[in-house]
DNA sequence: TCCCACACGTGACCC
DNA sequence: TGGGTCACGTGTGGG
């Protein structure tokens, strides 16, 4: 049903996020991503994703699988650095993969389903593109517009969405992990460890250089498919290599990715410095970089691990081969951890001992529980991350690829939505034709689309600043209204909170014969009415504004008064 | 300029969350919270405020304060143990100052700057109340109420949103930071730290006890208002006690506040399952509670820090006096944070030996730097997490409270809402004239972003619609009512929006003789409303919760019924 | 008991 | 160098 609608996306989204479990979201997310993968990278394996169960397991799968993965690819590629040229190239081709991605998304007529996909991957990609947008010098790619449009893309696919998401939603994680491997196994092979290193090595010259590394990149790269035209490019572009500095997370590949972005960036920027120099094997090339050749392993390792469980979210499908190539998992896994931590050994962390202590799950600080308790934190931790590059994908305009900043830009970017939805509707019902935006300034200006709305003209700022501010309290009543298009208004009040006051502005209003659709009141020190939309009785005769705001006013003034 | 507007609050979420830098981003979030607390607690070091700077300043202060009114607080208590009674009432007091300043805040006058404050409260707060709404069970907050009421305020506040962004986008925030500063100095004297404290003993009980321990409430009082009332409640309600478990975060006043949400929730618990036990000096409850009593003081510490924390953020104000108080700061943090990590001696942390090792701040590790890190790690942490809060204040419905589930409601929001535009751009293109849609159809699309989508059909869009806003339609009305103390109230409804709905709510409120102090309403699919604290009017018997709720069903049935 | 979620402190990195 | 960010591993509490 939704699926169908355009809005299916949304719906996908809805149900795959807020809708069910977190799992179940994570799981749409991952979902999302994977299906783009598969797009992109084709080899995605349905049959599998048919199961919802799949899904879900997949997710945790993948998660595991990561680490596995991860440590097992990582280990193997970080360690030994089998990479033979760039990290960057590597990296790129993440990177880039997004980015082409985009275009050829853009491009593509497949598009349709590209654009599920790519929203997905932009989800992750995202975070590269949104890394573009962070240099203001270079935004050769629209990170903002792929940003969108993977949003858009997500709402694009509400079938694809859709059907992951409830399929997912319950049953599917649990199920899904083995599903997931099974799918990574079944996948076209778009693989992720051994597998995706051969996607990547069907990407040409990334293939090679990436194999080893790439472990991590397919994982990103989720997305093999990205890599074919990705890699090209990678290559081909030099602007990347040449800017590596605020371009790096991007250029590395986080774009790409899913999740890669933070962590890509960094992975990317250590590849980068170490790799360019290095330009060998991984481990050589992290070690070059820095002091610490272990830690720096380590951190590789880790960061690898991280994006291939992003990429398994991202593009499960991929990861998901990965992991079924891996399949070492669950004991993998804990040596892995346990190798990284004894490894690692940052300090306090290292110690953890219990993790790995030794090498086994158990060392003995407590219970032994640590093993799996970290585990569990990973995986908690990736999902939170995954989730985070899944609102950044989001969002279309992404000012900082911070976390903090990313939750910022998110609840901005909800606040204009709703603005516009306003808008949106008080344009609709009051003009018809005028769909236009007569009334809603702020229409135009969200409508664009553009997603910087911000800089909206700042007269609208200036006269919301005025609304807006005015508040405090004790301040005088404040009521602003205004005339959407038929009958509809948009009141904003503002008055110190006195009892009754909120009873007997519901009967102004009432009395003016409005009817409050989209409305929030909010009392605290202060009572704050903002109606977004109202509309006058049909049958009453038209109300004006100022009769409101005097109503209004009265009626706070007189409650107000006291 | 903004600041005085109510729309301020707005402004400077939407200014701090999306629009500028997320320093400043925090520094709004703050600010909405500071100037709550400036509010509350007024003692606002406005002089510092008013730079620019300051507000950066302040932040970063404020945080630090933090950290250090917390750790001096709480080392002395937590340590030392010198708190009177009990952790909890620490705890309480923190958490409770929050709600009690909302009390407060509703009660003074002042409001006018409070309403903005308190939105941004809430917005802490509402941690809280969704935590409540987290659990199935005991949904007795409105947190989702709150959320949606802190969503449609942020929407509500069309201008303030848009200004915001706009104004906000750029200078705004900064620029806006001084005003808060300012503003909380202006603040009515609410106090934070040690001044905070002042105001806290002024609340009664309370105050003895939280004294010592108050410092960090002070930041949370940011707060000191909430203090009074709070900790008598604390104190007096035994209720809470009673019902530790679901409801605990609430009850212990994570609606209150800012952040304690998921602090608070801890904190609370600990507090509660310690505190009850018992019931005497924090450290002696924690050790008490359980059987690694330096871990335990140190969690409380920390915790009461990050609550301070978040108080700081919350009610930068308090904090700012606190701090200003304390004074001792830059040093006293090092120190605080070293005596807390040499304290608590988790395990791995404990070490910390970084940090403090000894006693100084300095203690060996490496540079000494780790203090400071620490220090910025916590600051960043609570930044995150105040965003979080905000961007979960800001989503109507949230499932879990779950960071997870947070993010991913806010996901699933964000794509709704998208997708209500994209129909509603449909609609208006194609209703209207069809003409406007080709462009507009663009319009559309790219709004959404869905390409591909479109236009779907409006019928599909319109199933969408209904499906989409479903959640809020179909439901039953659902109401909730809590007893407070004495005659307090907490009220939450949801139901399908109705004209009418709203006034005849409030009359039935207004009829049971309900002064609603604080509260959240919203409309927009359903109507949601969240009191956050009513109170019967003296004379009137007593309402019973259940009669209300009865009276609300009622209410909410007629006009649902529709 | 386990699992989950969280907060914490740390090391590493970047600017 | 210093602040900020991040990931990590751990400890802890709640269910």
């Amino acid at each position: 049903m939704l699926s169908k609608v355009n809005g299916v996306v949304w719906m996908e989204e809805e149900g795959g996020v807020g809708g069910a479990e977190e799992d179940e979201d994570a799981v749409s997310w991952t979902r999302g991503q994977s299906a783009v993968g598969g797009e992109g990278g084709g080899g995605i394996v349905m049959g599998d994703g048919k199961d919802e169960l799949g899904l879900a397991s997949f997710k945790s799968m993948l998660e595991d699988d990561w680490y596995l993965a991860a440590s097992a690819g990582t280990s193997g590629h970080g360690d030994g650095g089998g990479h033979p040229s760039a990290h960057q190239g590597g990296g790129f081709e993440s990177l880039h993969g997004h980015h082409i991605r985009h275009h050829q998304q853009e491009i593509n007529p497949s598009a349709a389903e590209t654009m599920l996909l790519q929203p997905v991957d932009s989800s992750s990609s995202c975070s590269p593109s949104s890394v573009f947008n962070l240099d203001p010098s270079q935004p050769f790619f629209p990170q903002k517009s792929a940003l969108s449009s993977l949003l858009n893309v997500v709402c694009s696919n509400p079938f694809d969405a859709v059907s992951f998401d409830l399929s997912c939603d319950a049953s599917g994680f649990l199920a899904n992990s083995p599903m997931l491997m099974n799918r990574g196994g079944g996948a076209a092979g778009v693989g992720g460890g051994g597998s995706g290193m051969l996607g990547f090595g069907g990407l040409g010259p990334c293939g090679p250089m990436v194999t080893s590394d790439l472990m991590p990149v397919p994982d990103n790269g989720g997305g093999a498919s990205y890599n074919a035209t990705v890699g090209l490019e990678v290559f081909e572009s030099s602007p990347f290599l040449n800017r590596p500095k605020v371009i790096r997370p991007l250029e590395i590949f986080p774009p790409v990715g899913a999740q890669p972005t933070l962590f890509q960036k960094r992975a990317a920027a250590l590849r980068q410095n170490s790799g360019r120099n290095l330009g060998c094997l991984d481990s050589a090339g992290a070690a070059v970089s820095h002091g610490s050749a272990s830690a720096m392993e380590e951190h590789e390792k880790r960061k690898r691990v991280e994006e291939e469980d992003d990429m398994d979210e991202a593009s499960i499908d991929g990861s998901g081969l990965n992991y079924d190539s891996d399949d070492l998992t669950g004991d993998n896994l804990k040596m892995d951890g346990g190798a990284k931590t004894g490894g690692g050994g940052s300090g306090s962390n290292a110690n953890s001992a219990v993790t790995g202590g030794g090498g086994g799950d158990h060392k003995g600080k407590k219970k032994g529980l640590p093993a799996k308790n970290l585990m569990a934190e990973r995986r908690r931790r990736k999902k939170l991350n995954d989730r985070l590059y899944m609102l950044r994908s989001v969002v279309p305009k992404i000012t900082k690829m911070d976390r903090a900043s990313i939750l910022g830009d998110a609840i901005e970017y909800l606040k204009e939505l709703l603005q516009r939805i306003n808008d949106l509707h008080s344009e609709l019902e009051s003009t018809p034709s005028g769909s236009s935006l007569p009334g809603s300034a702020a229409a135009p200006s969200f409508h664009p689309l553009t997603p910087t709305p911000p800089t909206l003209p700042c007269r609208v700022k200036e006269e919301l600043l005025s609304s807006s501010l005015p508040s405090p309290n004790s301040q005088l009543p404040r009521v602003e209204v205004r005339e959407r298009e038929g009958r509809a208004v948009n009141i904003h009040m503002f008055c110190s909170r006195r009892p009754g006051l909120l009873l007997s502005t519901m009967r102004a209003l009432d009395s003016l014969g409005l009817d409050i659709q989209q409305a929030v009141i909010s009392c605290f020190n202060g009572f704050a009415l903002d109606v977004f939309r109202a509309e006058q009785c049909k049958e009453g005769p038209d109300v004006r504004a100022d009769e409101i705001k005097a109503v209004l006013l009265h009626s706070a003034a007189c409650h107000g008064s006291m």
